[in-house]
DNA sequence: CGGGATCCGGATGGATACTG
DNA sequence: CAGTATCCATCCGGATCCCG
């Protein structure tokens, strides 16, 4: 650990970005969601995929949050047939570090599916890197 | 974004690692108690302060659930009165870049409580990696 | 007094059916 | 196709109690 509490730091935790960060994220779907959109996914079906448990109620009031927070945005394409497509916003783009976080936590924890030697793991971090546009450093 | 979807990429996200990581991290409090954590808070009466909306109840089976997915470990110091101290496992800590670009989402956005410049966000992102244990890279 | 467990009402989530 | 309406299940939050 970098440093110990001392009993006169002020640590109003109230006040930490991560519980601000936390209020656009905590619903339970919508790092998937963002996930899905820098993969490419658009269309309020493509989120569904793969997710057997979300239901429509849940991803629309999921979307609108998101929206609300200024992290997507909603473009009516079509009236009939109904056709809408959701983007990031310049503002849920900058979440793309955190989404490699999460995805390096587990690459590098071995949790995942299948057992990925050192250069397996690093191959697949470069892949997200990727479609997160995030630079090697 | 760094490239497209194609039509005959496999994008099954079931197994993508962020859902792994998610299994995690997803209950609602989570995040906020291993950020307690990395600032040196240990005991069940200290994750308390500043959320008062978190209840006895979940807050023990939010613990409960981070130790059995690895994350923190439980030690009991004393007996009369129960004194317990809960850690962050290796795995845990390796959660510190997640935190971290938690914070700087918010920091960078400037959506947090004050408006911060450039040089007051490097300081104030400097912090958290001293706190979070991360190298300037 | 600290670390819980229990109980219960309200909020949130999930499955299905239906509509513009 | 992208939602809404409805109904039920599950989870969360607040109060209270328990136990060493």
């Amino acid at each position: 650990m970098g440093r110990e509490i001392s009993s006169n730091d002020k640590c109003d935790m109230s006040l930490c970005p991560v519980n601000k960060a936390m209020e656009y994220l905590s619903k339970k779907w919508s790092i998937e969601i963002i996930r899905d959109m820098f993969f490419g996914k658009t269309r309020f079906s493509q989120f569904k995929e793969d997710k057997p448990k979300l239901s429509n109620k849940v991803l629309s009031d999921c979307l609108k949050h998101l929206e609300s927070k200024g992290i997507i945005k909603k473009r009516i394409i079509s009236d009939t047939p109904t056709v809408t497509e959701y983007y990031l916003t310049e503002r849920g783009k900058s979440l793309n570090k955190v989404i490699y976080e999460l995805a390096v936590f587990t690459i590098d924890c071995n949790d995942n599916e299948e057992y990925l030697d050192e250069s397996a793991r690093m191959e697949r971090k470069k892949e997200f890197r990727e479609i997160l546009d995030i630079d090697i450093e």
